[in-house]
DNA sequence: GCATCGGTTCGGCAAATGCCGAAACGTCCT
DNA sequence: AGGACGTTTCGGCATTTGCCGAACCGATGC
């Protein structure tokens, strides 16, 4: 039937664990695509360089590339290579800070960031809570006592207010599970992943309530956004910003 | 509040990204403890190099130890190690088989084996089609149309047939999630994971319906388990051995 | 059509890495 | 105490890998 056998988890590993090409990969987990020389500054490497990782990154299919007359667009290749980066974060120790830059940067990631395409960060879990309290998700830990399953469900009510949104919860992708979270790496809780959040978060952008930062993965709460938020879905961002 | 910067994501990957490494831990996604000599064996290496490979996967927290004399017993650190493992083999590419032994050990491991501490594979996701099949546990595809959260839940009846079977649900470990799911690489649906499913694996160790194979990860199907999980839980295995 | 610009390829260098055998270490057994 | 055993440490070797600058390639634009 299947002619799968064992898979080659080292060499996908070994692409993803050089500094250099880590940096690009998390440059792009923000789900969006860059040319090659943008992301050598990204690396802090020669354009030379960067193009053979980028080389190494493609064979290992973790990044496509859009070719767009003499630029080469990359990005992440799928979604499974941002939940593989996530779930590498979880594990892995902080890294030390090392110039002031990297440092107020670091801490605008932990703020707000996007994961790959959703909202993520203190942020991401703020309004994960926000949307639970106010009863337009619900976390059905059914089964019984020991065997809780986390289940995020869209509730009749919260289906109005997404609808109202401007988020249709009926019309998101099919091929892609709806309602979904990821455990957020730097808060150990979850935020809202999936068809859901992702569109959740584009809608968001749409609305100018978020911005991109210098870097796509940061995200920057507008003062429209800080007013949206709290009006909209009751979110408090008094303590994150 | 929260002292976490970026994450080295690159040291967790490089220490996976050697394939005498990536054996090691393949070999102890089983869940189980093996000491260095016989890591050394499974890799292909020498006791010297495996040790100096050892040191590596402690440093980069994938791996612990415990010390019994002159015995050190390796095992993986954390689920979240075994799920990031999963996560890569999701992404890479099959690997060329490279001996008729690994041909059929690869074969068995498509068949039926351990992802951590439960069941995977074909007769993983083959118990999971048939626990919902038999009203043990629902796809509760929460949500409307677009939105299906895949959340599955132990039903009243479930709750019933598991006790009878020996595993109460409501007596698993708390600090688990009980009922979730893992994403098969091989065969790209779902089987049982979580508490609930560690648990079901344990107990059909105990009633001898499998058993483990010469390598851990592998299991095997024992007569007495081919008759119960077709009478108890409605498992047809005549797909699968 | 020629200069420019983004990107890749090539040559060469320095550093890191994987590997082994020999030796050292600590534990167990007698 | 002495020998066997599992494991780690050390020294040395061959290979790989990351890096850069220079040259090259193809598309763009004046």
């Amino acid at each position: 039937m299947d002619a799968r056998t064992e898979t080659d988890v080292a060499h996908v590993a070994a692409a993803i664990g050089d500094p250099s090409r880590a940096k690009v990969l998390l440059a792009l987990a923000g789900g969006g695509a860059l040319p090659a020389s943008a992301l050598a500054a990204e690396a802090g490497v020669s354009n030379s360089t960067i193009s053979g990782h980028l080389a190494k990154l493609l064979d290992a299919r973790l990044l496509t590339v859009e070719h767009d007359g003499r630029h080469r667009y990359y990005r992440l290749a799928t979604t499974d290579v941002a939940r593989a980066l996530e779930q590498l974060a979880l594990i892995a120790r902080p890294l030390p800070v090392r110039s002031l830059n990297a440092d107020t940067r670091a801490k605008a990631l932990l703020r707000a960031r996007l994961c790959y395409d959703h909202l993520a960060g203190r942020l991401g879990v703020a309004v994960m809570d926000a949307l639970q309290e106010n009863d337009i998700l619900t976390a059905e830990h059914t089964g019984t006592a020991g065997a809780t399953a986390v289940a995020y469900a869209v509730t009749p009510h919260g289906h109005q207010e997404l609808s109202a949104f401007g988020v249709d919860p009926d019309r998101l992708p099919r091929r892609r599970t709806g309602v979904r979270y990821c455990v957020d790496w730097a808060e150990q809780r979850h935020h809202l992943a999936g068809a859901l959040g992702a569109a959740l978060t584009a809608r968001m952008f749409a609305l100018e309530w978020l911005r991109h930062g210098r870097y796509r993965r940061v995200v920057h709460l507008t003062d429209g956004g800080r007013e949206g938020l709290a009006t909209t879905f009751g979110v408090d961002v008094g303590q994150i910003f």
